[in-house]
DNA sequence: CGGGCCCTTGATATGAGTCAAGGGTGGTGG
DNA sequence: CCACCACCCTTGACTCATATCAAGGGCCCG
């Protein structure tokens, strides 16, 4: 991976994009480029028929996006900026020839693609078996990342996109998720602020996303 | 892809599985092998906690498997033969070396991961949006196929799997997936066999899966 | 021929969706 | 700088699809 950013160190040019703008449209001629998140939050989505948009998938600052595309000529899907974002463009081209010379990035470029391939077979498995409560619980854990070193001390993780985003994402409604934050804010579990959320106890987060069920409206904890 | 069964053709040694055998065990070392399905149907899961399993995949013959642990020690999932098998394995190693040399593998390989990438995406996606009528006749044209050049002639699909394994894989459950079936059955959409089925109508199939309802027995077509 | 397992089918329960109204927040224009 | 407006978020009541529970039947295997 280190070598990986290294390589579209050199490799790329940069770009800049404002909240709201595209990266690219599905569709959109693929050109073989490959993009990586150094800044700033995006996601992606398919604009469905009827208007409504059936989101893919939200990228981080460190994922690569594009991925899904190599060797297909059009976009499967739109990418879209929820923040200003910062990006880095690489021509898969460019990769290839990287991985002509140098002996072990092709092993790193294949693990990324696995690890991918395995990121989104674990969405799909969520989406099979778990409950609302359970999809959205993981889903901010997700988001908060892995639990800090001082236990008492949570930081505030970014939430961006609409709650109308994160039950499409989620395969759920905006309905159902604002009450589900609602309860975990009333249970004290978490704390909800404009643009962001702060895990307040994760352990009874990671209780709930292990299948615990969760009372409606007790001030227990 | 071409090029990539050639490569397997020479690189890799072939295994017989039988019925009810596992090409390999989640938590089993991974030894960086890839395999290559020839024939035959294998079921991907994950053994969970409670006994239950966690339907991952199903495959096809042509199909890869153990693309989602490259550069990972350990299985992330075990691989079950539903039905008697003949499997190519292929180090990866051996692909890389093959990378190396031959200037246009490296692109096939990719890209066979990237469209993996973008099947899984389009998989989630169902589970996302779709109703259990519109992902069980969604499950159905993949198993089928596309469609026949003589439009009459619709060919007998296998289906080897229990009712217990498609619905886990749709997120549904059994008695759900059954009584769906039936109605399609009883509509004279499909025709079902021991451990198979046939389309009798593809449009309406078609129709189905596109999101029209599914009246609950009416005897009309 | 007998037994177990899976498939089918019915009645009922429940989680999540739908519809709808009210309130907060951010953005825009005066 | 303030006020208005639009959009999104929240919350409630009700509906509906799908899960659950349970019983009966058929197929395959021993």
């Amino acid at each position: 991976m280190t070598a990986l950013e290294l390589a579209q160190c050199q490799l790329g040019s940069q770009i800049q994009l404002a909240r709201g703008e595209h990266l690219f449209q599905m569709g959109a001629e693929a050109d073989g480029e490959l993009y990586f998140v150094r800044s700033g939050h995006l996601k992606i989505y398919q604009p469905c028929d009827d208007g409504v948009q059936r989101i893919i998938d939200f990228t981080r600052p460190g994922d690569w996006l594009g991925v899904d595309t190599i060797g297909e000529q059009y976009r499967h899907a739109s990418a879209h900026a929820l923040t200003d974002c910062q990006v880095d463009v690489v021509q898969y081209r460019h990769l290839a020839e990287l991985m002509d010379e140098e002996p072990y990035s092709c092993d790193l470029f294949s693990a990324m693609l696995s690890r991918e391939i395995d990121r989104q077979q674990l969405a799909a498995a969520i989406l099979r078996s778990a409950g609302a409560c359970q999809r959205i619980v993981m889903f901010l854990l997700q988001r908060a990342g892995p639990a800090p070193q001082a236990p008492m001390l949570e930081t505030h993780a970014p939430l961006p996109m609409s709650r109308q985003d994160i039950s499409d994402y989620l395969g759920l409604t905006p309905a159902t998720v604002s009450r589900t934050l609602s309860s975990l804010k009333r249970n004290g579990w978490i704390s909800l602020g404009q643009r962001g959320f702060v895990v307040q106890s994760r352990p009874a987060l990671e209780r709930l996303a292990a299948g615990a069920p969760l009372a409606i409206a007790p001030q227990a904890a």
